[in-house]
DNA sequence: CGTGAAAGGACGGATGT
DNA sequence: ACATCCGTCCTTTCACG
């Protein structure tokens, strides 16, 4: 794995290019997170101290960021998800950060181009929650809320072959 | 950690009841997905055989369904993120299931109520790939593309303040 | 960058309260 | 439901190719 050093790009000297090994390990991690480095180490063909520092470089080259266990929020008493789009007026956008973005409630807020500039996807115990949550929201913009019926992908593995093949 | 059993709902037997502890692992795993059953232990003052007898059981309870590395896509050659509504013709619903919600781009896919009724979440090397992803998805009802700026949360983790509290 | 060996730690099953 | 014990496996460091 090397960095593309454009020659001093100062904070930013990314992106990072993995090997073949390192595109194995990213995928065998963002499969099972908790996969023992010998049990990487039996995928890949190499030995335990190889796999553990080629996992420590990808950390710290801030490809790899955390680990974390995926749950399922429906049981433990939040069946309601939605995403709701809010057209945030611009001189709102601070406080609409500061109040409605923290909420326990958003589990994802992204800023996004184009008329409903901001989305939020977030869960809760009940509907009347949600209602809630989006009055909440409408004190910032209108919104729009969709009711999440599924989500056939969820957090789908980045591969080698989205970049090149 | 007890089902609330409405007497044999057969395969949904849930939500799940967890209790102070069970909340407390659940928050540290999805901080830290790769915590050892030790640390656990220290974490909640209990030995490391019960955390790990009570981590299978919410494994098995479907509340913790996987261990998951996070990946940060721009550093891997893949800069663009959008967000892509669909309004899906109901008949071409299969065929869209089929041809572009499997597309490796689409690392969230989610049927969802409302006009909009596809809300996908990709990722790509390019704006030309993106176009390409669009044109492909425009086959099946119109499109509305927002491209992420910046996502403040990311996969906030759930807690025991958002069911009761 | 890679291997192999050795020491310390974590894991998993059995057992007892 | 939890703690302790113990054999096995994993992690980590280091000397070396």
């Amino acid at each position: 794995m090397r960095k593309s050093s454009r020659h001093g790009d100062p904070a930013y000297d990314f992106p990072v290019e993995p090997d073949e090994v390192d595109w194995k390990l990213i995928g065998l991690l963002q499969e099972d997170g908790r996969m023992t480095f010998v049990e990487l180490g039996r995928r890949v063909s190499l030995s335990a101290p190889a796999v553990t520092e080629r996992v420590r470089r990808l950390e710290q080259a801030g490809v790899i960021t955390g680990y974390r266990a995926v749950v399922d929020q429906r049981r433990l008493g939040l069946p309601i998800e939605a995403v709701v789009r809010v057209k945030v007026r611009s001189l709102d956008t601070p406080r609409f950060r500061e109040r409605v973005v923290v909420l326990p409630q958003v589990v994802d807020a992204d800023h996004v181009s184009g008329e409903d500039c901001w989305l939020l996807r977030v869960v809760c115990r009940s509907t009347g929650d949600l209602e809630g949550f989006v009055e909440e929201a409408q004190r910032y913009g209108d919104t729009t809320t969709s009711l999440v019926f599924s989500s056939p992908v969820r957090n789908r593995a980045v591969g080698r072959g989205m970049v090149e093949g």
